[in-house]
DNA sequence: TATTGTTATACTCTATAACTATA
DNA sequence: TATAGTTATAGAGTATAACAATA
């Protein structure tokens, strides 16, 4: 398992300690004397909708995912960015911005922060003068194969209560809203 | 349907023209000289983290959310407010705050907002001094019926791909992640 | 002392417009 | 003319600290 000591990698950059999710109040009984939602609140039409739950969801995910991938530096665009070279060695920044659906401008600081750490080299494309091709160095191909794991464990545990079969259903239903 | 005439109570504020989405090269064939990401982007193990895809699939029924909610002047935290309110009349501003994971200082100017437009009202509370309870107005109880309409149909759109059993699977496991 | 609501503010994320170098 | 990468910048979203009024 790796520190921050063991990846010096890690920018200065501060993670933004997330606040603990407000406890919920212990239900006072209530003395009926006004309209509802005096204790309790009925999200019931939000919990219908996909794109309420499937937000909630994400953002429970990387809560966590900012708190284990700091000593790494990576934040989930950092870390989607990396992994997308690791495996793709030579993909171009206009490639990245297709696959990940990012913006070309906002790649731009991104690559020049993973190049000066050292993570990543640019070298000239083969076949196109204007384009540049992305590759993970050996310190980034390291640091990477530690991060996937973190990465994953973390998900193995946020899905906890899925069993294997709904985490892969899980998977499948949510790309057939997106791809 | 209601149109933005219909809806005076819709602010100024733009909203972006989303970009359409990035369409894929057409695949020109690999000359294979060099490294493999030349043509094809391999994203499979990203497509396997479960944050990764709940976040593209939030993001893609966002993009469509703003654009159909628009005419309403919500966006997708105005809308979980109001319908919160709508369907909690006499909640505060710190149950909103615990139910849709806000935080209180983001909420202040989202409440100004929506009391100025006439769509919900804010009355003291009956058992506590300091508390505000907030109430939709006539006009804000007419908008939100036909926005949770629009917001329905948008879903039901986006997840044409899905089943209705697979669907309310879909719902179902995502509410284990976060709840 | 704890909580509700608020102000001020800072940081991050995401978006657009416009430029250059190359195809 | 179109595309890859870049620069500058604006706007929205999200975070913290600190305060007044009330419990």
């Amino acid at each position: 398992m790796p520190s921050a000591k063991d990846n010096p990698a890690a920018p200065s950059k501060r993670v933004s300690p997330r606040r603990t999710a407000q406890t919920a109040k212990p239900a006072k009984p209530a003395v009926g004397s006004d309209v509802a939602a005096v204790d309790k609140v009925d999200t019931s039409y939000l919990q219908s909708l996909m794109g309420y739950n499937a937000r909630r969801a994400a953002l429970s995910i990387i809560e966590l995912f900012l708190e284990r991938l700091a000593p790494y530096g990576l934040k989930p665009v950092d870390f989607s960015v990396m992994t997308t070279i690791h495996h793709n060695p030579g993909v171009t920044s206009r490639q990245l911005c297709a696959a990940l659906n990012l913006l070309p401008p906002n790649l731009v600081g991104l690559i020049q922060s993973l190049e000066s750490r050292g993570l990543i080299e640019r070298k000239p494309h083969p076949h196109d003068g204007r384009a540049v091709g992305l590759h993970a160095t050996a310190k980034g191909q390291t640091l990477m194969v530690q991060a996937e794991q973190t990465a994953s464990d973390l998900e193995v545990e946020k899905t906890t209560r899925l069993t294997p079969a709904q985490r892969k259903t899980l998977l499948s239903l949510l790309q057939k809203i997106y791809l």
